[in-house]
DNA sequence: ATATAAGCTTCCAGTCACTGGAAGGTCAAG
DNA sequence: CTTGACCTTCCAGTGACTGGAAGCTTATAT
């Protein structure tokens, strides 16, 4: 299977797979006679768990970690699940920093008429500061 | 003042300082005799204005309309109040983004019973990806 | 006076995860 | 036989910095 029906299949962009290749995420594809990348469909199962990875946040290196734990059949649940853990206290600090930003939003746009007056409080208190 | 005073007394980093000036948020700083930077009080209220927009999430091209309409004395409120409406609908997007990946990690991490057996329901949803 | 350390300058490279585009080879259809 | 859709490689750009090298200036300590 050439790289474009291997794109469409997996829903990985082909630059991507390319570049996914470069940095050694994947490794080198098989080349037909012509030079050009081969994929199997065992190749294609590894695409798509890179995407559904990287779809929930994970970053490229975390999936190389989850790669490597997908393949090795010795590895514990345990290793799979500290992983997950942790990404998702990440998830939840960025969930808390954009609820707190949001707040702060809201409360200069609630105080700013909008109007065709120049005087605005968004502006006066970036202005300020976040305590002024 | 110099590029390491006005850096503490801003908040922004000199290095940062620099890259705002290259990239024309901010207009190149007067240089002294011996060609350092030199920062006014007024300068420095402007960094601290950035630095507030930014820790809202605003990007840098954002922060450089809202340095515009700060400046422009003659704009009316609603151009400031667009754009934060904006960038709030922008944030509550992300939330919900993560919210849905947050669950998503949740249910898996749940269904994972993460000790030294292999068996891991995170690598096979993973594997067989959102649906299946 | 001198050594040293801190602070300033410029410029280049790296980060992360792609994405776009140019230049050129290959292949299938009309 | 030509057009267009593929494929190849490599280089550059994104956003918002950050690190580091090489070299000048200034302040401090002895």
């Amino acid at each position: 299977m050439n790289i474009g029906e291997a794109a469409s299949e997996s829903g990985v962009p082909a630059k991507t797979i390319r570049y996914y290749e470069s940095i050694g995420l994947i490794p080198p594809a098989i080349r037909a006679e012509n030079g050009y990348r081969n994929y199997s469909v065992f190749d294609i199962q590894t695409l798509k768990f890179i995407q559904h990875a990287r779809r929930l946040g994970f970053s490229v290196k975390d999936v190389g970690g989850l790669l490597e734990l997908w393949r090795d059949k010795s590895r514990t649940s345990a290793d799979v699940k500290a992983l997950a853990l942790k990404h998702i206290s990440d998830v939840e600090k960025r969930i808390a920093e954009l609820q707190s930003i949001r707040m702060t939003l809201i409360d200069l746009t609630d105080r700013c008429h909008g109007d065709d007056r120049p005087d605005c409080p968004i502006l006066e208190d970036l202005a300020a500061g976040p305590d002024g």
